[in-house]
DNA sequence: CTGTTAGCGCGTTCAG
DNA sequence: CTGAACGCGCTAACAG
C-alpha cells in the first residue's frame, strides 16, 4: 500500500557535513564546492592530507595498528579521513579481498509481510557485523522460464534461503548456505519455527474446548513446514479417545480454501472445527462458513496459522500461532556469520506462540 | 507466512556442465574435478583455453568486436568461457569501469505485498538491461535510533524511491534518483499514479448509487498520495448538490481505524458510506460496523484504496482502486535507466481501476 | 585483425 | 614505526 509507510523526516545536510542547502540529488554528477567533478576520495586522498602513507591510512582504518603506528599519527589518520567524508570503495575493496561482505537472502517471495519481516531481523545481525543483504525473490509466478532475475553468483560471501528445498539451490554450489524454514534433515545448518510444536499447542487448544471430529484445511504445497504442521496434528487428534481427523487440501489462496473448507463442511457430519494451514486459508475458511450460515465460533471454531495481517482483520479475530519472523531472520543470519567464520554452526528451532483471540470455542 | 511460494524445482545440475552429483553447497571451499582448490575462472583463463589474449576475450565477451575479431576467433573464445563456466568477475569490472550496473530500491517497508510487486516490476526491466536491485527498506519503526543499514553510497548507480519525500534521501545527494509514487512537484522525475483520478472514481460510484452524506476515514500521514486523495473527494463531493462530507483520520493500522470510523458512525447523523485511503482503514470500518449492528452493505457502504490480499479477504467482498505496483515498479526502472543513459525523462502517470465488489449499494 | 600495456583503489608484503 | 612496490581481474588505449 502506497504511503503506508511511517513518515521519516531526516535532517537535511547530507554527510561530510556539507549543509549549504544546494539539492543536486536530480543531477548526474555533484560537483565540490570548487566547481570541480567531486571524484570522491581514495585513501591516497586521506594518506596526503594526513601527511603519510596509503598503507598507514589502511592499517589505521582497518583497526589493526596498534604498536605498529604511533597514536599521534593513527589520530591524524582518523581526522583526514573524517574531514574528507571518505569510504573505502567496496569494488576495490572486494577485488583485493576476495570477499564482499555480502550476503544473498533468498525468498520464495517478497509480496508477504512475513518475509519483509524476516528481512529486518537477518539486516539488523548483518548490520552490526559489516554486511550488506542482497534480496533475491525466487521468481514466483512467471513459469518456469529462464531466471529474469541475474543471479549475483560471485558477488556474494553467503546465503541464507527461506522456505524452500536446499536443492533449489543448485545453482550457487559451492557458496556457504543456511536454509530458513526448511527441512532440517538436509545437509545445510538450519534454523527453523518448532511448528510441530506450535501445532500441538492449537490440537491442545481445540480439543481442550471439548472438539472431536477437527477438519483439516491443509495447504497444498509440499514443503517441510507443511508436512511437519499436518504430521503434528494428526498425531495429536489420533492420540487423544474418539478423535477423527478430516483433511482436505487448498492452494495458499482464499478463494481455494474457500471451496475446499465449503466441501469439508457440507458433508452430512461435518466437523466442529477447522484447523488451517495458514491465515490465509482460514480466511477462506470464514467466507465458507458464512456462506453455510455457520456463525464462528457459536457454530464453527476456526483456527490459523502464521499470526500476519489478516489475522486481526478478520472478524471475530483470528486464533492462531505467532511465528517470529523477525527472530528467524536474526538468528538465521547469526548462524551464517558463524559459517563465515569457519565454524560449523549446529541447526536450531525457535519456538511459536499461540494466540488465542475471537475465532475459537467450544462445539455447539 | 513461511513456505507460501509455489514450490520450484530446479534441474540438479550445476552451472559449467559440472553435474557428477556432489553436492558441495555446505562446504566453504568447493573443489573443483581435480580437487584442488576451485578458484573461478578468470578471464585469463579463457585467453589460454581459446589461444588468445585477455583484451580479445573481454571485446569478444562484451559482444562489441564485430569487425575487429574474426568469427572464427570469437566463436574458440565464447566456447571456451562456455567450457570454464566463465563468468566475469563483478568486482573488477566495477572498479575499472566506475560504474556498477546496480541501482537501490527505497522503499518505505517491505512488509507489505504491494511494495513486493513493485520490486518484481522493477527487477524485470532491470534485468533486461543488465542491471541489478539492491532493495533498501527505509528504516520503519526501531525509532529515530542511527540506521541500522549501512547504506551502500558509492556501489550503486542509481536510485529508485517510493512513497517518500524527495528530502528524505539528502544522504545520497548527487546520484541520479526517480521517485514513485511520490509527489511530481519535486526536483526529480517520478512515476505516480493517478490517485486523485482513482478516487475521483470512487466517488462518481457511490454518489452515483444515491450517497450524499460521505464520510471520510482518512490516513493520518503527511504524504502526497494521501493529500490527493483527499483533495479529490472533497471536490467530487462538493461538486454535487446535496453533497457533504465527515472527515476523519487514523494511523494506518486496523484497530486505529476501528476507533476512529466508530466515531463517525456513532454521530447522530452518520455518513451512508464509508470511503477510507486505503484497504487496511477500510478492514478496521468493516469491524466499526459490525460492532454497531449495522449490515454491510445493506446498512453501510464502505470502499476501500490499493486492491491488496485484505481486499478480497474480507467479507463482503471490498470495492476499492486497483494500483497496478507491478507496472508502477517497472515504468520507474525504466525511467530510471533513461536517466542514466543521459537523457531527462518526462514525469508519468499510470491510471488506476475502480473494482466493484460487494461492499457498496444504494444508501438504506 | 590481434597482442601488449597501463591503471582503476585497495590491502599487504618487504625494505628501510 | 613508515613508505614503496605489487597485484587482485578487468577494460580501454595504443602498437604491431
Amino acid at each position: 500500500m502506497p504511503g503506508s509507510g511511517r513518515q521519516t523526516s531526516r535532517p537535511a545536510a547530507g554527510p561530510g557535513g556539507r549543509s549549504d542547502g544546494r539539492s543536486d540529488g536530480v543531477d548526474g554528477a555533484a560537483t565540490g564546492p570548487s566547481g570541480r567533478p567531486a571524484t570522491r576520495p581514495t585513501s591516497r586522498d586521506v594518506a596526503q592530507l594526513a601527511g603519510v602513507s596509503q598503507s598507514t591510512v589502511s592499517l589505521v582504518l582497518a583497526g589493526k595498528w596498534t604498536g605498529r603506528v604511533s597514536p599521534g599519527t593513527a589520530e591524524a589518520v582518523h581526522e583526514a579521513a573524517a574531514r574528507l567524508g571518505y569510504r573505502p570503495n567496496q569494488a576495490a575493496r572486494s577485488l583485493r579481498l576476495g570477499r564482499t561482505r555480502t550476503v544473498l537472502l533468498v525468498l520464495p517471495t517478497l509480496s508477504s509481510p512475513f518475509f519483509g519481516a524476516l528481512y529486518t531481523g537477518a539486516a539488523r545481525v548483518a548490520a552490526g557485523h559489516g554486511f550488506r543483504i542482497v534480496v533475491y525473490p525466487w521468481p514466483d509466478g512467471a513459469g518456469p522460464a529462464d531466471n529474469p532475475f541475474a543471479a549475483p553468483h560471485e558477488a556474494i560471501d553467503g546465503i541464507l534461503a527461506s522456505s524452500m528445498a536446499v536443492e533449489a539451490l543448485s545453482e550457487f554450489r559451492g557458496t556457504p548456505v543456511v536454509m530458513l524454514d526448511s527441512d532440517p534433515a538436509g545437509a545445510a545448518p538450519t534454523v527453523d519455527f518448532d511448528v510441530a510444536d506450535g501445532m500441538r499447542r492449537v490440537a491442545g487448544h481445540v480439543l481442550g474446548l471439548g472438539h472431536r471430529h477437527v477438519g483439516h484445511v491443509a495447504a497444498d504445497v509440499d514443503e517441510w513446514t507443511f508436512r511437519s504442521r499436518g504430521r503434528a496434528l494428526a498425531a495429536a487428534v489420533e492420540a487423544t479417545p474418539g478423535g477423527r481427523l478430516s483433511r482436505v487440501t487448498a492452494a495458499i489462496d482464499v478463494a481455494a480454501a474457500r471451496r475446499a473448507a465449503g466441501g469439508l463442511l457440507r458433508r452430512p457430519d461435518r466437523p466442529t472445527v477447522l484447523v488451517c494451514d495458514d491465515d490465509q486459508l482460514a480466511a477462506g475458511a470464514y467466507k465458507a462458513a458464512r456462506e453455510l450460515g455457520l456463525d464462528v465460533p457459536a457454530g464453527l471454531s476456526i483456527t490459523g496459522f502464521d499470526d500476519v495481517l489478516l489475522a486481526t482483520a478478520l472478524e471475530p479475530e483470528l486464533t492462531t500461532v505467532r511465528l517470529p519472523a523477525e527472530e528467524l531472520g536474526a538468528a538465521g543470519m547469526a548462524t551464517l556469520l558463524e559459517m563465515l567464520e569457519g565454524g560449523a554452526p549446529r541447526s536450531r528451532s525457535l519456538p511459536g506462540e499461540l494466540v488465542v483471540r475471537g475465532s475459537t470455542a467450544p462445539p455447539p
